[in-house]
DNA sequence: CTCTAAACGGAATCGGATTCCTCTTCCATT
DNA sequence: AATGGAAGAGGAATCCGATTCCGTTTAGAG
């Protein structure tokens, strides 16, 4: 089975679709969270019921943009994987890439941020990416690069982290990405903490 | 001067501002961004003219909480780190407070971000905060604890990440709290990012 | 070529923030 | 203590934007 609730559109629909969520990415990426349905409807040339047809509320809308940008950090995330000689820089590229496109597409960030409350992929990429993580930290465990202790868990509140400063621009986020990787290093002897 | 556009209120007035802004916490507290004006003006037992007249819009209201609680987080952050032996575990300390307000208010702190688009402190406490932590990072360097590369912008990066963390629940902030001040403690040796 | 379910368009509806105007209350002054 | 007027309160009316509804149009199976 393809996907959940995906029957199958009419191809006018699917084209439709696609397109209303193109123009959707385009105007939440230049306006944020300003942009409103009717005109997500007017740029791309349909009227708001087929708007809603698809994406039944304007959440909904949001969310399927979100998933979009969670695949394309997915895909560069792997392929600088296949690059990156050791674990650490594989995890600097891909940290580096979530936040490019945080930082990037700032006002979509911020539109999915306070229409979903985070930034977390939840959908099918969402698994996936937890996945890729877990081999990428493996990785690095063998390799002694990342401390052993180090969990999905934790990757999950850094990619959080780093998705939070670059969206914001509280500071500048290849410092941060930095700093987070040297707290998922090795400790080299005596941990501080008591 | 006391506050720029705070002139003189009427005694009620200012009674009733305060008993507004009361009010709205507790609500935004309990039920996060579906509490709506009106509601607040109906619990406090005014009208929602009145709400309008101390807090000219919604955002403006959510403002006044959040600054509040950043007022708390500063008083909790000084006293701990009285008691504190050295600057990690104060830092600890101040970061533990940021995840536990956060927490124990997230729906508040949903609000919060949803409105704002951020978490972070910008009136007179913000200043505040600021100070208190660059003396803290300064303490720390001294004593051999933190990075003497750590910067105040760092901090608040972490901060920042703190609170995104404990407020979304992604993860256990105890667990990234120790993250985070592993990532600000002096590198030994090789940096080994490059 | 026909017929019907699927898709469309966009006016109407609904919910919630904000505005506006009238009535009331504080308090400086006499 | 009485009083004038500015500051404050109240709440109905307004505005704006998401969502719903339903009559009309079209793809595409038979």
């Amino acid at each position: 089975m393809p996907s959940p609730s995906a029957r199958k559109l009419r191809t006018d629909a699917a084209r439709n679709r696609d397109h209303v969520l193109d123009t959707a990415t385009a105007l939440f990426t230049e306006r944020g969270e300003a942009v409103q349905m009717a005109d997500v409807a007017r740029e791309a040339g349909v009227g708001v019921g087929t708007v809603y047809r698809h994406f039944p509320t304007r959440r909904a809308l949001v969310e399927a943009a979100a998933e979009r940008r969670f695949a394309d950090i997915l895909d560069h995330a792997r392929a600088a994987c296949r690059t990156e000689p050791d674990a650490r820089r594989a995890l600097a590229a891909f940290l580096t890439r979530v936040a490019e496109v945080h930082e990037q597409g700032r006002a979509l960030s911020g539109a999915i941020e306070s229409v979903l409350g985070d930034t977390e992929p939840r959908g099918p990429v969402g698994a996936e990416l937890t996945e890729f993580g877990a081999e990428l930290l493996e990785r690095g465990r063998v390799e002694g690069l990342i401390r052993d202790d180090a969990t999905v868990a934790d990757l999950y509140m850094v990619v959080g982290a780093v998705a939070t400063v670059s969206r914001t621009g509280i500071g500048d986020w290849r410092r941060f990405v930095e700093l987070s990787l040297d707290g998922l290093s090795p400790r080299e002897r005596s941990r501080l903490t008591d």
